[in-house]
DNA sequence: GATGAATGAGTGTTCATTCAT
DNA sequence: AATGAATGAACACTCATTCAT
């Protein structure tokens, strides 16, 4: 029906995608096998084919939501300007662009699902947890080499850091009008100068 | 144990209170009106007898959690301590203690569910409104009597304030251990401190 | 659609006969619960609404196919005639009657089942053990009265008998013509007139 | 472990032996190509590439557990003594030693699905003809040699036989714990021993 | 000849909802 | 007013089978 793609990774890739825009849209809820099929133009069937269980699904597509979240911590442990490497991590999950929406919102389902779905919670757990060692890491390195202020505590900050941004992100998703890109990123950043040196 | 109260306000409020109390446990997800009604000890057909829809249901349930928040805010505005009053509502959506981990649960169920579920969310976003505008007169009022600082605007701190406690309390509900009530407490408390005059 | 009976066991029963219908006639693996609703023209929701699983349907179903069996051991221990009370009950199981051919049917699907279907070859099995000790305690009782011969082991005896009336009663269903009622229920009647003393 | 053996009957047999074990272990309900494809390490697709259809698979695996008694019933007609033949061939079916227990387990599936897979059926048929055909004849030339009675006829014996070492086979298969290897064959040993001239 | 991707009908089960009583 | 029987669509998942490669 759709090109025939014969790269089974490549298919599987295509699955899971598919699946973070559904959870995006329609929630968890409404991630049925069924929809997520559906959106990719085929049958139930195949998204079994290629995932043992919805759970293995739910668990890939949690994993690849952190996908850009883990190369920009890459690439920030690398540039010389913390506060910037900082900024650009806090700003990537906010709504700023239609085709970043995707991450708040699958992010909101996840958090929600903590009970519903024990496989996929733990799954985003594990990987936030590993993303929020960097961001704490950041703040400690920024405080040494000077770029931030010496007086917070790092772990206090970056929990801190990640509720406001991840509340702002929920925020700005349920009420787009109130909190446009532009306002959500001003105010995160706002916040972010409180920590400069 | 079927045919005691007959008052219809005390049957509607038993019902939504039996909701709130399933949302909170098995999550939103797991609110059918089955279970739901087993709570209480009717059929579904009593569920369905109060409310027109689960739609309904849900909507009433929504409102209902905002109760403690809007009794918190009438009394923080005729409080003296303009400080102590902010400090008490964001308290209180936190899982400080067990029995009102209700509160902090279902929140989370309805912030995720906010886009999925419209009638829900847009009753959740005008009680929600209605509340942080409270906040932003609270904070407004600190300043002009002195209370908090001046160098603040009422209208971006209160956003602030909103989603940090917000993403606070869903990051807490998803990850106790690392989040427990004290320090959620104090995270919460120490920020507020750095409004005050 | 048919006559709306209110009555829920009469409802309950005739859900249970028209399970060891489908059995009979298209095998445990061709009783799904959509051939079971449409053999009474419901829908499957309604098998559920009686039944909370399908193990408990199908337990329903070997209980019930028991009962005939009981009713007709309770009649030969109140029976004189040792030997004729025998008879009968090894007689029943086989398929000496187009209507009666549900029994030997059903028997062979229960026992080919013991793996796959626990819960189902468990309540089989505890009743026809019950029966079993039943025809034992007949064998038993003739012993005594003179009825049959002195020198067989009862329990033996009663293993035996059961083992050929099943196996005939199997090998009646799937050969018809090689083994016709009459001829089978005069081999064995042959094999009971070996044990009259 | 795939591209060993190019024999396209070598293949076909290991796919039948395959067929044998998992109906043998999981019933004939639970033997899905995916399950027996699984069980030699090949998918599906080269189940279906040796033989038609399901059904011919099960026909060539109804006809490759007559095998063992072909054999023996050739051995028994060769041998001088006709009771041991005999006894030999009631025995095989019994579940007698853990790694016989294929043998009567698939057995049992096979009786009982006789009547819901046709073709399955009609194979199982014929080949049970012929095999009942041997021993009828065996116990007629046993007669003609003076080692049986000559008061029972073959035909109606033959009958009783097959009827009973079936019966018994699928108890045992059912209810282990109460007829133990030892048990089925000391009872099937007595009965023929009545047949003795 | 041999494979595994894909299908579509099927499984038991749950769901919100309707409706006659 | 209140019930619970009944519905039909949806759910995740399995199945035998087909077919392009």
């Amino acid at each position: 029906m759709s090109a025939r793609k014969t790269d089974p990774a490549a298919r599987q890739g295509e699955i899971v995608d598919a699946t973070v825009r559904v959870i995006a849209r329609d929630g968890l809820s409404g991630a049925s096998l069924r929809t997520i099929a559906r959106e990719i133009g085929y049958t139930t069937g195949v998204v079994m084919h290629y995932f043992r269980d919805k759970e293995q699904l739910l668990v890939a597509a949690a994993e690849a939501v952190f996908g850009p979240f883990e190369e920009l911590l890459a690439e920030a442990s690398r540039m010389d300007d913390a506060f910037e490497g900082l900024r650009r991590m806090c700003v990537l999950p906010l709504p700023t662009t239609r085709a970043k929406q995707v991450i708040p919102r699958i992010y909101a389902q996840v958090l929600a699902s903590a009970e519903t779905e024990p496989a996929f919670a733990e799954a985003f757990r594990q990987r936030y947890g590993a993303f929020r060692d960097g961001v704490q890491s950041l703040l400690a390195a920024g405080q040494r080499s000077g770029a931030f202020r010496a007086d917070f505590e790092p772990a206090a900050q970056c929990d801190l850091l990640c509720a406001l941004v991840d509340g702002l992100a929920l925020h700005a998703v349920s009420e787009p009008s109130r909190l446009p890109p532009d306002r959500v990123v001003a105010l995160v950043t706002q916040e972010l100068e409180k920590l400069r040196a």
